[in-house]
Formats: C-alpha cells, sequence, structure tokens
DNA sequence: CGACGTGTTGATGCTCGTCAACCACAGTGG
DNA sequence: CCACTGTGGTTGACGAGCATCAACACGTCG
C-alpha cells in the first residue's frame, strides 16, 4: 500500500495520536477497498470485524425496524467510522452503504486492539473522539426532541450557510430523501417546509439553497452554540 | 474521607481501569457532598470543573432550549456523569439536578486529567466507558426517530419489567411528568398512552405498574436487542 | 383550611405521516 | 427518434399522532 497517499490521514484525529512506527504498523494489515455507489458494507446486528477509514466519497450510515429505516448520519472523507464498536467489540447498531464511488482502508478489529493495548497515545486520542462522538449525539438528540422538524431545516440550512464561505448557493449535501430522513421527516414533508422556509428568504433550485438575508432566517431558526455545531 | 464507604465505587466502569493507588490518588483531591432534592448542580454552556461521580440518590439531566426543556437521562446511583465534557473540555450540553436527597463525589477535573496523563489502564476504561456511551446515544436516536410514542413507552415498560426479575408491580423510576419528558412526550401524552396500553394488558395504579401478559405487549412493541438494553 | 404541585380528562387544532396522482428527468431499447 | 420505464421530487387530500389549553381531582404541606 503507497504511504503516500494516505500521510493526509495522520491528522485524523483518531489515527493523529499514533506514535512512532504505529501508523505504518496499524495500515500493514489493512486493505484497501473500492466501492461504487449504493453498496452495503455492513449490516446492523454484527460485531464489526473492521474500522472503516473513508479516503474518498461518502458513506451512510442507517437504522432498521420494523418496515422502517432512518439515516442515522452522512460521512464524507476523512472520517473514520464504527470506531465505538471497534473498541467495545459490541454489535454496530448502524449499518452502512456508500452513497458515491468510494475508497477506504478496512483495519481489522484486531489490529486496531493489539496497537491500543500498547499505544497510550492512541488510546488516548481514541478516547477524544469517543468523547466528541458523545457530545454530537447529544447535540442530535436535542434537535431531535426540542425542535419542531420546520426548525431543524432551518438550522441545517444556517450550518450549511456557515460552512460555505460567502457562495450565495449551496449544494445539498445528498438527495433531498436521504436528507429528510436525516431531520427526522418525510420527503413529502421537507419538499413543504422548504417552501414554508420562502417566507424568510429561502430559495430553492433543485439541490441547491440560497439565503438572502440571513438574519431573517435566524430570527426564526435560533440558532444555539450548544445544539448547532458552531 | 473515609476509604470503606466508597470501595464500591472500585468496580465502576470507568474508574475499576485505576491503576495501584490511583483510586486514592483520584479520591485525595475530591470533595464528597449532599445535596436535597431538586438542586441544579450545574447550568449547561460551561465546561465542567468536576467530573461526578453518584454516591446515592439520583440525578436528572436534562437540556433546555428557547421555552422547551426536555430530560435526557436519569441517572441513578452509582454512576458517573460528565465524563465526556471532562475528557474533551467542552462545555456542558447538559444541565444536572438532583430528583432526591443525593450523594456524590466531585473530582476536580485538573485531578482526572493529571491521571488520565500517566494511568494507561484508566484511559483504556474511559475509552470503554465513552464507547459504550455512544452507543446507548445511538439506540436513543434510533428509539426517537423510528417509533412513535406509545411505542416507546412500551418498549419502557418491557424493559421496566426485565429489570424486576419477578415481581408484578413495578414502581416507575421516576414522576409520571420526568418519564413523559424522558420518553419525548408531554405528561398528558404519556396518561393517554398509559390508557392506550391497557389494551394489551397493562395495569397502572398510581405509581406502578404491572404487566398481566408479557407476550401480547411484547407483540405490540416488539422490542428489538439493538434498540432496546438486553 | 387554602395553596400548591402532580396527574387526569376533554376539547381543539397543529404537525406531520400516508396515500395517490402527477411531473421532470435519465436511461433503455425498439 | 420515440415510446417505455424507473427514480426522485412535488402536490393535494386526508387522517393519525400529538401538543396545547382549560378544567378538575387528589394529595401534601405550610
Amino acid at each position: 500500500m503507497p504511504e503516500s497517499e494516505f500521510d493526509g490521514l495522520r491528522t485524523l484525529p483518531p489515527l493523529s495520536g499514533l506514535q512512532d512506527g504505529n501508523f505504518e504498523r496499524l495500515f500493514a494489515d489493512a486493505t484497501l477497498q473500492s466501492c461504487t455507489a449504493q453498496i452495503v458494507l455492513l449490516t446492523e446486528g454484527a460485531p464489526p470485524d473492521h474500522l472503516f477509514i473513508l479516503v474518498s466519497g461518502a458513506v451512510e450510515l442507517f437504522a432498521q425496524w420494523q418496515d422502517r429505516e432512518t439515516t442515522m448520519e452522512v460521512l464524507r472523507s476523512p472520517a473514520c467510522f464504527f470506531l465505538a464498536e471497534t473498541v467495545s467489540g459490541a454489535d454496530c447498531l448502524m449499518s452502512a452503504r456508500t452513497l458515491e464511488p468510494t475508497r477506504m482502508i478496512l483495519v481489522p478489529v484486531e489490529a486496531v486492539h493489539a496497537i491500543l493495548a500498547e499505544d497510550a497515545g492512541f488510546v488516548r486520542a481514541v478516547a477524544a473522539e469517543l468523547a466528541d462522538r458523545v457530545q454530537l449525539s447529544v447535540r442530535a438528540t436535542k434537535n431531535l426532541k426540542m425542535r419542531t422538524s420546520l426548525e431543524r431545516l432551518a438550522n441545517f440550512i444556517l450550518s450549511l450557510q456557515d460552512m460555505a464561505d460567502g457562495r450565495t448557493w449551496i449544494e445539498l449535501p445528498t438527495e433531498k430523501r436521504k436528507l429528510a430522513s436525516q431531520l427526522g421527516m418525510t420527503p413529502e414533508n421537507l419538499s413543504r417546509a422548504l417552501k414554508g422556509l420562502q417566507a424568510y428568504g429561502v430559495k430553492v433550485d433543485g439541490g441547491r439553497v440560497s439565503v438572502s438575508n440571513r438574519d431573517e432566517l435566524a430570527k426564526f431558526a435560533k440558532p444555539h452554540p450548544l445544539i448547532d455545531r458552531r
């Protein structure tokens, strides 16, 4: 496996804590996998056999119960996932599928455990990453329990705009039906909600949105640093 | 601080990883605090100055946004909380208040950091605990997004019954209004939902419930190992 | 006792999901 | 080139799920 291509991953949170040559050791046992879109990588209910590291592309984490399905998260490179399950060895609570052609590195859980047993810096970085994920989950729960779907959408668009430094038209990160599921609503409801936000200066054109007056939208959305990512 | 009284805490997940005399070192800087019910221990928005370890009693973690408030979790001793915030140093995303007369140990975050820097076993135990919390959060989110409030209540009662080994009448762990908020519904809706579950053999008497026929209730609730704690 | 907090019940309406129809668009194959 | 088909998005009609508001019952406590 060529080293150079993955040097960018050295700064990715849990890997950034790796000492000495452990980055190379971890990757020695890993395999690089390329996938087309719509490939299910793992189905919930089994313990993970790999830690996944997204090198390019995008992956959806989703869950099912009865005949219902919900998008839990959409990840874009660089990112790693199933870290908590890798650490605990517990069954995965979510399934994963690619949304685009995607390349990723699969590190066998045994290899991760071996390094965890020796490399205190790595353990610390893993703990920090997990602490971060706990707090992201708390934010998500607050978002779900204290806001209506219109409020969630409005805040989502605001956070999109924050990451779009200055551009007026912002591409939605996924298809609308995934976005709806992420936000905890149906596609039909998202469609209507986007219309509803026109009253606050939100314009929609296909898969792109624009905010004509941020303050006006924020006055409705009331974003909060303890719910929405800064 | 008398050692003997807290020996039971040696097996509490994050503390169980402490090596040698670090249990004593951690507690050397700690203070024991006793509170009556309804005391706010910490308000969301500030970084935590202590790691909290519940020795007796019960604590509610809750969050606020605008004029809305929601119960995120109810903890009973023994338990520790604000671990993720202690590790990351980030602002607390939740407030905490006592629900009963409660005793707890407050460990200054600096003391925790000092031990984290030296004791690899502790770091590993913290990472394991945080991994566990990540997965609990995922379960909670699945519960919220894929189930109706009636289904959440039914599954909650089933899990109560699982912990009640054999007793027919089970005490609800909190007042109904807290329970409602925990489950993401209003008190009024909980009241009606409890009536609705009578059709599946659930009886209610004040703060106690009983399940006359587990299978009948389970047939409606459809509990699932990847959502409800086993 | 009166005051207060919790729980319940009823009336009402909003939020949102469901179902169906329809449109736009891309890909396919005759 | 043009039907044919499938997919994602939108719209409308409808109803389930749920919150809100008000009233009241019941217990606890000053």
